[in-house]
DNA sequence: TTAAAGTTGTGAAATATTTCACAACTTTAA
DNA sequence: TTAAAGTTGTGAAATATTTCACAACTTTAA
């Protein structure tokens, strides 16, 4: 990755991988910017100007091979690295996200699930194993697992990511709608709050509103 | 709001507004912007200039009322405004989306769920009425229904949105990895795409790997 | 009553991100 | 072979967002 990436233009790259991806299966082999930005709702400028941040993409003048395209992102991006997954909080939103194969498909293998309730981890039909919640510092741990998904109610969601952390997770996507705090800022960590999608789109939706 | 509102700042002040409902119910009656910032890990300065959009928050000098600081952003948001919802989509996501307990707490009201599997539709228990998706348009229109999650398959989201737009929905929170085109771009759409989520996370850990 | 400490609100500066413009190149078609 | 059309890559300009700085005010405590 050429000097320093900035966040939107990480995000929109990785949309445009996947986007290859589909490409790929529908046997385009070649495709301009524009039309990738027609694609994803991107202006072509904004594509380019983020594949300058990459070391190497197409040959000035002619489109972009897909496949290689493709190739040198997951490459330079390390988003074709296999990583271990984990879902902590095993309710209705965790058993779909359990069950969700874009997560193999993309090479994110969910090894294990957490619930504090063992009724649930006794009844749960899956082929990932399945463990109460105290053990979460050791599977990770003795697992390797890098990436994690919050899905328990809000009022536990800041013990489940200390126990994530204690087990030297990397990354976790928080479901829950409360703000995590831990010590060590070089986990990372990505917020997801429907609700609050709601309200942002409600707020947009009142400024159309006449009264 | 005051002039024009940044995107970044609604998100924000929609984070707040939340906090400050949990607030109320710790029974704490003010608080600083350095507070407030301490707990959602924003910068206290970044939190009083997104008040400025707002006509009127606090006093100068002293700290904000939580009651009264919640009750202006809510009004001047709209966001205490009810709105119908619809989830369509009722595979696990969906489901899971139709029985999340904290849409009603926050003023929107779930009143469809739509699936193109008329087996689900007869057989899922829920209070919520449930349609075939070709009804889609006539159900939205009747029922006036504002906003919509779309949790069908990756296949499938394209001609959902299509529908929801001949209903007249406003607001969409799109949870399929694609990119949805509408014609009528002033229909607002958030996507969450937790794959993507992994990927960006990936990529930031793999930019701390050393090899 | 008064000084010190703490706080808000907001222009201005700094920084980040997007958009523009265009040279350099490739492809297409006559 | 050659001109026209189309394309990438990237500095520079434009725009958006965050951070800073500080006046004006409030609260606290002696």
């Amino acid at each position: 990755m050429n000097r320093e990436m900035p966040k939107p233009s990480l995000s929109r790259i990785c949309m445009i991988y996947n986007l290859l991806g589909e490409l790929e299966n529908e046997g385009i082999t070649h495709i301009s910017s524009t039309e990738i930005g027609a694609r994803l709702g991107i202006s072509a400028h904004s594509i380019r100007k983020d594949f300058s941040f990459l070391a190497e993409t197409g040959n000035a003048g002619s489109r972009y091979d897909v496949s290689k395209l493709r190739t040198q992102i997951g490459h330079e991006l390390k988003i074709n690295r296999k990583r271990k997954a984990c879902i902590a909080g095993l309710g209705r939103l965790g058993t779909a996200i359990l069950n969700y194969d874009m997560f193999s498909h993309n090479g994110y293998e969910i090894t294990a699930g957490f619930d504090s309730n063992i009724n649930i981890i006794e009844t749960l039909k899956t082929n990932v194993k399945l463990y109460p919640a105290y053990q979460i510092p050791d599977i990770i741990k003795n697992e390797q697992i890098e990436l994690a998904v919050i899905a328990v109610p809000a009022d536990a969601a800041q013990l489940t990511a200390e126990r994530l952390a204690a087990g030297g997770i990397k990354g976790i996507v928080n479901f829950s709608p409360v703000v995590i705090n831990l010590t060590d800022d070089s986990i990372l960590i990505s917020n997801i709050d429907v609700v609050k999608e709601f309200q942002v789109l409600s707020a947009f939706i009142g400024l159309n509103e006449i009264e």
